[in-house]
Formats: structure tokens, sequence, C-alpha cells
DNA sequence: TGTACATCAGTGAACGCGCGTTCACTGATGTAC
DNA sequence: TGTACATCAGTGAACGCGCGTTCACTGATGTAC
């Protein structure tokens, strides 16, 4: 049953590609391995012929979900017109769609609070990250670099903490108005 | 080994008191029955002569935190020199003291994606307790009811987002910016 | 007020279950000559 | 190029463990007369 090493790298994606998604759909320890392993297409036993352990594969899920979320970022703002770039992807990240498709949004968003109890690894990895959106943001600010990072990293918290009580709330209307509102508050 | 119901009711009290600390401390998830009975010096066997469900004392102890959250918040508004009761709130609830004292802060930081994941009934005390949060401040801010607490449901977000953000990176002098910078945004 | 019985808070063992991890095994792939 | 052997991706069973929940039992409390 040996793969060829390209079959294995394949697998290898495979994995953390659903694992990215269903960490963020479910959470990283409501996740079991089995999950994981399940919904790219194997059983749980070969898990450990591509992982050390399952916080390594938590790690490298993490670091693809926010490629994933600053790559789409990027491309809002490479395709919105002039100076219009930010303001869409700020809207884009406070939208419904965004809201309901957690497996697929900000990993922040969606795990936020477990993330920051996770092992130094995974923090560490969650903090380049972070990094990285901010940056990602600021290069769209005016100002000096230092001072539009300082105002990016507002943003960011400002947008992920919505994102997270919009989910959270029972209300439709409550929820819609969380992003609405936040979004009111963040450059137009 | 009965108690008597005045015994009994304060055991509950105990029960609810130290699950409130634990799961903001450790996470729900990660949090067992004989954690809470523990942490109260109860075996684990008693828990369903308090409590149907771990979901019930899920339930109650979010309600606990935020209440305790508001009270706070309230207390604080009542002791400082008039006008600057909404500011010293919101620079407590972004101060480091609160970042390093998970257990005893605000339930929504501590566990934002973790309840928006819960059963509907926690989902539901968790959107109660979101708008009392929100009221105390809308109280402290001018303009219209109306106006003043879509102005405090984006803060709100924006401190909640901030701390759980400052909590999850492992750089300090970022998780500090990330406050320092938060508290900027908002009300002076 | 005193007595007899019912109630029930709390204990500790047990239930089935799923977890992360390990392991013997398989057979196709990779390597060495 | 062909052959013999080593490697290792993937399978599926098993490991010990802790989970939420249930249960028989205990003895002090509460109730009824």
């Amino acid at each position: 049953m040996r793969k060829s090493r390209q079959e294995a790298a394949e697998t290898r994606e495979r994995i953390v590609e659903n694992a990215s998604t269903e960490f963020r759909r479910n959470g990283i320890g409501a996740t079991g391995l089995s999950d994981i392993m399940g919904a790219a297409g194997l059983t749980h036993g070969g898990f450990y012929k591509h992982f050390a352990s399952k916080d390594e594969v938590v790690e490298e899920s993490l670091r693809r979900a926010v490629d994933g979320l600053v790559e789409g970022i990027e491309g809002t703002i490479a395709t919105a017109k002039a100076e219009r770039g930010l303001s869409t992807a700020i809207s884009n990240y406070l939208s419904l769609a965004h809201r309901d498709n957690t497996a697929r949004g900000c990993p922040f968003a969606a795990l936020g609070s477990e993330l920051a109890r996770s092992s130094d690894s995974v923090r560490e990895a969650a903090t380049v990250g972070f990094q990285k959106l901010v940056d990602t943001l600021a290069k769209e600010l005016q100002g000096g670099p230092a001072t539009a990072k300082k105002e990016a990293l507002a943003i960011v918290c400002a947008m992920i903490g919505a994102q997270t009580m919009a989910r959270m709330v029972t209300d439709p209307a409550l929820s819609e108005t969380i992003l609405r509102q936040v979004r009111k508050q963040l450059p137009p």
C-alpha cells in the first residue's frame, strides 16, 4: 500500500486543508483526528505518518487558514478600484456571508479563545499570522508605517470581536446590527 | 449524608461560582465535571443532584460571570468622578490586570469562540448577557438611547476582540500594544 | 413534643464512548547492484 | 535494464485514559401523626 512521494505529499496537503476547515467549523478540541482523516478520505491510523502530534496539524492548518484569509484580502485590494480596497476588504470581513461561513473564514474569529489557550507553538503561529493580517491592512492606510500598523491593529481587533459576537448571539437582528455598527466605526 | 435545604443551596452556589472561574480559566470543553465539583470540594457523582446536565451549569455560570463583569463596571462608574466613569471602565477592561486574570474576567473574551458553538440555551444566555453589558456602557454615552446603544455595541466588540488577541499572541510587547491601541480608538 | 418513616445531598463505582497515540501488518514504491 | 531487497503510506485493531451520565448506597434532614 505504499504511495509514491508525490502522492504522499498530496495526501499531506489534503489533510492540512481539511483540518483547517474542520477546526474552524467545530473547534480544535471538538475535532478529533478521525474527523480530520475521515474528511481527507483516510483512516485515522495513518495520521502519524504525516504529523508528530495533533498540535502539529493544528499549527499547520492555522497557518493555512491565515494564508487563505490574507490572500483573499490581497485579492480584494488588488481588484477594487483605487483607494477602495481597504474599505471593501473590511466590508467583506464584516459581511453576513463571512459570518455564515466560519469553516472557510477568519481563524481568529472562529477559534480565538481556544487559540489563546493553545500550546506555545500554536500561539506563535497565531502571532505571526495576526501580524501578517495587520500588515496587509496597514499597507492600505495613510501615514507612516508605524502609525498605520497601530491603526490596523485596532481595526483588526474590532473586526475579530465583531464577527465572534455576531456568531454568538441568537438574535438575527442583533447579529446584523453588530456587524453593521462596527463597520460604521471603521474607515469608510 | 443528606444536607439541609440551606446547605444544599449553598453547595449549588459554590458549584456555579467555581464552574464560572474554571470554565473561563480552561475553556468549557476542557473543563470536566470532576474539575468543577473538585473545585467546589465535592466528588463528581453528586453533580446531577443540582443540575440536569453540563450544559445547564455552563448556562448558569455564564450568567454569573456576566453579572460579575457588569457589577464591576457599574461599581467603577459609580466610584469614578463625573463623566470619567465610562473611560475608566474601558481602561480597566483593556488593562494588563484583566488580561492576566482570565478566570475572573470577561466571559466573552475568555470563551468567545466556544460560546458561538454552544447550545441554543447557552447562546441565549450569552445574548442576554451581551446586551446587559452593552446597555451598561450605553447609559454613559451621549445622544439618544438608540444611538448610544449602537455606539456601545461597537465599543464592546472592539474590547472583546482586543482582549482575546492580547491573550493569544506570544509577544508581550505586541500584546501590550494591542490593548493600548484599541484603548486609544475608543472614547477618551 | 416525640416517634416513625420518607426524602434526598453526597459518595464512589460503574456505564459506554471517543479521544490521542501506538503497533503489527500490507503491498506498492524506491534503491542498489 | 532487471532483479532483490528495503522502505514506508495507509489500514484497522488495540492501548490507556478521561469524559458525561447513571446508579446503589449512606445517613442526616424533613414530614406526618
